[in-house]
Formats: C-alpha cells, sequence, structure tokens
DNA sequence: GCTAAAAATGATACCGGTTACAATTAAGCG
DNA sequence: CGCTTAATTGTAACCGGTATCATTTTTAGC
C-alpha cells in the first residue's frame, strides 16, 4: 500500500502539495493537480483512513445497541439507519446486546476508546453513567423506539399510547367489551405507554379495567402463545386479544386455533409493528404500523447532527402510527356480549 | 481525554513504562506498576483504539456486506456473526448492499482503505476485483450462505442441492407427482443448486421434470403468493409446491387459502430455512432448518484465522441441513393422482 | 567490594496523514 | 523594472500510541 510520501516523490512536490491536491483542489495550481493526480493513479494510491481518523479524532463510526438483530421489526430500523449512514458518509458498528446491561457498557466503551463517535441505543438503558457530553452539550448518543425520558439526548419513537389507545378504540367500537392486552416485558417503557393507552380508551369508554385480562409476554412467538392459552382458560374469556406486538399476536393467533376457535368470528386478534408477515397470516393481521425504517434514519440523522454540532437542544421526535385494519378483528360475538 | 503522556508525567515514569505497564505487566517492576495503575486511575485514562489500530495497521473490523438486512433468515446470520465477533475482540461494520454492486464495490474499497480488515460476503459476487491476497495467499474475505465457487476464499454454505433433494423425496414418498418448485432468483447459485436437487430427487424417482411446474420468485413472501397464483390456473396444477425459501412459502399458503384451497389436504406446501414463523404459519410448515446462527459464526471465525494467519488453505464448509417435517405436507390427494 | 549479566527504564523514531507557518514564486501596478 | 500583495509550495510539528535501542539500575557470583 503506497502512502502519501510516495506520491509526493513521484509527483516530485511535497506531501503537503499532495494532500492539498486531494482535499482542496482549488489551493494548488493547475499544473501541479495534474502532476499529483497523475501521481495517485501511477501508485495507486487510497488514502489510509485510519491515519486520517486519528489524526482528526473524528472516527466516523456510529455504535448501534440493539438487544437482538434477529428480529423482523429491529431489523428494518437497522435497513433505515445503514441507509442513513452510508448516506452521510459513516459506518455503523453493529453489536448486539441481548439486552445485557454489561455487554452494553462495555460497547458504550468504544466512544470512550474513541473507536466510535456516538451511540445508538434501541433500548430504554442508559450505558453511560459516565458518558462526556459534547461542546453543546449534548450527549452523543440517540435513544431510539424504546425511549428513556430522564436521559438528555435526542429521542425518535412513536406516540404508543396514542396507538395503542386507538386500537383499543377501534375493538371497542367493533362491539368488544372484554378486550384482553398480551403484554411485552414489564420493565420495557413501550410496554408502560402501550398499556396506558389501553386503559385510556377503556376509561373514556367507561369500562372497568379487569386485572385479569392482562397477560405478560415477552414480544416473542412462544410467549403468544401461551398467553393467549391462559386468557382462554378464564371463567369469562375475552373477545378480543390486543399484542403488543405482531410475533406475540402471531403466536396467539396460533393458540386460538389450537383451542378450535375461530378468528375473528370466536375472537378478534389485534397486533402493533406491522411486520411484513402481519399481512400473510391466517386471517390477515389487523395492526398498528410504524415507519421502522424512519426510525432508524431519523436517529442516524440526528446523531450525525449532534456530532457535528449542528443541534443546540435535544430534539424529541415523535413519528406517526397508522392503524391498519385486517380479517384478523370484527364483530363481537353475540353470545359472549 | 487524557493521553499516556499525561499518565507518565502523573507516574513519574517515561510513556514508554506506561504503555508497557498496560500490555507486559511482567516486564514491569512491582513497585513502577503501582504507580502507573494508580496514575492511569487517577487520569482515568483510557487508551485510544484508534491510535493503537493506526499504528499496528490492524483496525479489528470486518466488513459484513447483506443485500438486505431486514431478512430474518440474514439477520439470524448476522446475529451469529456479532456473537462471535464479538468473542474475538473485533468489531462488525454492517453495510445493507440491497444487492447493488456499486454500492458492493464501495463497501470494499473500506478494506483497501484501511477501514476494515476484511470482508464477509454473503452473496455471490466478488466485489474484489483487485483485492490482494494476504501473506499466505489468501483473500481477507470469507463467502457465506450463497456461495462462489471460483474465488479463493473461505466459504461456508449448506449442501443446497441435498438438501432440496431430500425434501423433494419426502414429497414423493407422499405421494406426489406433480410438485412444484418456487424459485429464487435466477442467478443464484442457491436457486440453482436447489433446483438441482429437485431434479435430481424427481430423476431418482423417474419422474419426467415439467418445465411449466417451476416459477420464478424472489424470496419475497409478495413472490410465493403471485407464483402460486400462476400455478394453481395450469391445466393439471400441482399437488405439492416446494418453495425455495419460507417467505415464499407463507406467501404460497397465502395465494392457496385464497382460492379456497386446503393445505395439505388439497396441496402440500414446503418451505426452506425454518425461519422462527414457519412454524407458526396455518398450517405450520414443513421446510429445511439451516443453523443460520452458525454460519455467521462460522464465517467469523474463518475470516480472522485468515486474517491472522492461521489458515494455509481456504476451506470449504458445509453445515447440515435437517428436514422439519410440519402439517403443510401431507399425502397427494387421489383424485388429482 | 567488584565485575558481569540481567532486569528495568528512558529517549525517541515511527505509523500516515493534516495543517500552521515559513518560504518561494507569480501577479498587479505605477 | 522594482515593489507590494496574492497565490503556491515546502518544512516540520502533531495526533497517541508502540517498539527499538541505549542507558541506568539491580542482582548474582566470586
Amino acid at each position: 500500500m503506497s502512502n502519501i510520501r510516495a506520491v509526493a516523490e513521484l509527483a516530485g512536490v511535497s506531501v503537503a502539495t499532495v494532500s492539498r491536491a486531494l482535499q482542496q483542489p482549488e489551493r494548488v495550481s493547475q499544473k501541479t493537480r495534474a502532476k499529483v493526480m497523475q501521481a495517485v493513479k501511477e501508485a495507486g494510491y487510497k488514502p489510509n483512513q485510519m491515519a486520517v481518523k486519528f489524526r482528526s479524532g473524528k472516527t466516523h463510526n456510529l455504535v448501534v445497541l440493539v438487544p437482538t438483530v434477529a428480529n423482523v421489526f429491529f431489523a428494518r430500523v437497522i435497513s433505515g439507519m445503514q441507509q442513513a449512514a452510508h448516506q452521510r458518509q459513516y459506518s455503523l458498528l453493529l453489536c448486539n446486546t441481548m439486552a445485557d446491561e454489561a455487554v452494553e457498557a462495555s460497547y458504550a466503551h468504544m466512544v470512550q476508546t474513541a473507536q466510535a463517535d456516538g451511540v445508538i441505543q434501541l433500548r430504554s438503558y442508559n450505558p453511560f453513567p459516565t458518558l462526556v457530553p459534547a461542546a453543546n452539550g449534548l450527549l452523543p448518543m440517540v435513544n431510539v423506539c424504546e425511549v428513556l425520558d430522564e436521559v438528555a439526548c435526542p429521542t425518535v419513537q412513536l406516540d404508543n399510547r396514542a396507538a395503542a389507545a386507538a386500537m383499543t378504540r377501534y375493538l371497542l367500537s367493533l362491539g368488544h367489551q372484554r378486550i384482553a392486552m398480551i403484554k411485552g416485558p414489564a420493565r420495557s417503557p413501550l410496554t408502560r405507554d402501550r398499556l396506558a393507552g389501553y386503559r385510556d380508551a377503556l376509561n373514556e369508554a367507561g369500562i372497568a379495567f379487569d386485572p385479569s385480562l392482562l397477560c405478560g409476554g415477552n414480544f416473542s412467538l412462544a410467549s403468544g402463545l401461551s398467553a393467549v392459552d391462559q386468557l382462554l382458560q378464564l371463567p369469562a374469556p375475552p373477545t378480543a386479544v390486543f399484542c403488543e406486538n405482531d410475533e406475540m399476536a402471531i403466536g396467539a393467533l396460533q393458540g386460538i386455533r389450537q383451542r378450535g376457535l375461530r378468528v375473528p368470528e370466536d375472537i378478534s386478534v389485534a397486533g402493533f409493528d406491522d411486520i411484513s408477515f402481519a399481512a400473510y397470516t391466517e386471517p390477515p393481521l389487523t395492526t398498528i404500523a410504524q415507519p421502522a425504517e424512519d426510525f432508524g434514519s431519523t436517529a442516524v440523522n440526528l446523531l450525525i447532527d449532534v456530532l457535528e454540532g449542528r443541534l443546540r437542544t435535544a430534539p424529541k421526535v415523535i413519528l406517526p402510527y397508522t392503524l391498519v385494519k385486517r380479517a384478523s378483528t370484527g364483530p363481537a360475538p353475540k353470545t359472549a356480549a
């Protein structure tokens, strides 16, 4: 690999001139520029980016902390990040944290050891007790999807509460009175907000909240199945099940089928996220669509803005949701009403 | 951010001593080591990894070229890569190439500009016409999943031909005579190999290959649906459909339902990959399970072995498949036989 | 106590760029 | 043509570590 000094010698100029010819061509005379370019070509010179990054102190790398990459929704978010990062000449260092705080901390370390300029956290946990704010007083971090409120960094999220309320209202409008909710992990703000929205809608409708209709899950297919199993064993089972994500809804569909019940005639099922599979279930799933790729691209752009000092305060971005009505939801059965 | 010189001054020793105290503690006296450690702690010193990487010429970064991150199967592979990389102290630079050769080439550039030590390519395209082999004569690249045969680098793949043959044999054993295949993109070696396996099994059974039962898809849900639509319009429709991946199979299930046919009574459906959703379709999908995470970890480990000169020749690893029998396949219908 | 060998430590070049500053050359103008 | 100013180009410091080689200190042996 040839270096800048070799090129300088080949072109018969100084290294500074070579550097300038490449960085600010207008600061160099036409003639020398041609000589330098010729030499660059001849030597097959490619500037060592490691040296550039080292010198400039900017790595142009962003650490992305994802609980599990192997999650359809996150995969879409990451896809959006990748696109935005590429456009702005940044690279993504992808880190699978398995929601392990020790692992997250170890990756967070990468910012402190100058391996990355900033972090995007997809989970509501701040791995940076000691993170130093940038010049503008902002942390070099963006929190996306599952958001912490107490951290002074930009955030990008859905209005989960409003979205869950909208879905619940829709189910109520179909005549459902006993609407169960299959939750995500208890500690997640996502769960908290969606549950709050669900309760908001019930309150509006004057329906008392029934804790027995609340069932814990962990966003996995299997947890949806086992949760619905419990719900169907209730003395007064629900006529609709609202799942906090599509995977659990798909698990629920399976569980309901296994008990010989029909969706939506006997029981309605709704999900959240609108993953690609949601349109292909039997029956197709009613759900809340989220602009997953936009989450990713927005997060990346915000982080880069912070890093490049373009931001003075930390924006709290809310992206829009859409209620997607498909065949998994229908009027509440007469008998059960 | 304090540097090594500040620590040296604080400890009253030279920078060389500080470096040694941290790198090879045994080469430093007990007393000085203590002094240095104290100073390190006091200064909150964290070695600048960018400087280390620059100096050593090793970035400990691996570029991963993925056609689309937002693919369940790839997501699992990436997950396995991440785990292995983390264990061996490497980082992954994730690149979404959208199967665009120009984009791939631009990312490949990262190796030549010293931003990464090697590349993992998940697609059968060599983005390195000019890539320089390492000391051991091997390219700093590993090809995984969809593999090129003409490249002199380690590869990790499934015996796609054998797996497809096994599935086809299974369908034949159920009495199916007209087995359709929904293919992936025509140029993909995956498609070529799986098609070959399918034909192998037909040959063995003495059944003539019928080109009208071959239908093109692109591994997406939608393409599976439209492909099955075509197949069902044939004068003599198939009694079984073997899809080259699970997404297309799920699309096919949907298409079959839309036409009012039952699976597997009227028609059997089989997939490939065993993504998590495959067990949750209606009916659950018969498919070929692949050790996706192992693909990722094996690829990473091989690449690191190449980079660290531990390999003298390029291994061609074949990972095992499993035929997973579920309810989407059943005996061929009597009438159609 | 003295010398030789071993251990510990220090001074400094180096990796490959960028950039401040100095030096040189070219251009503008009476 | 000589002088001032602007445009080019060169020299060398610098980023923060690592590693070589020289130097100093310690230990060992007699």
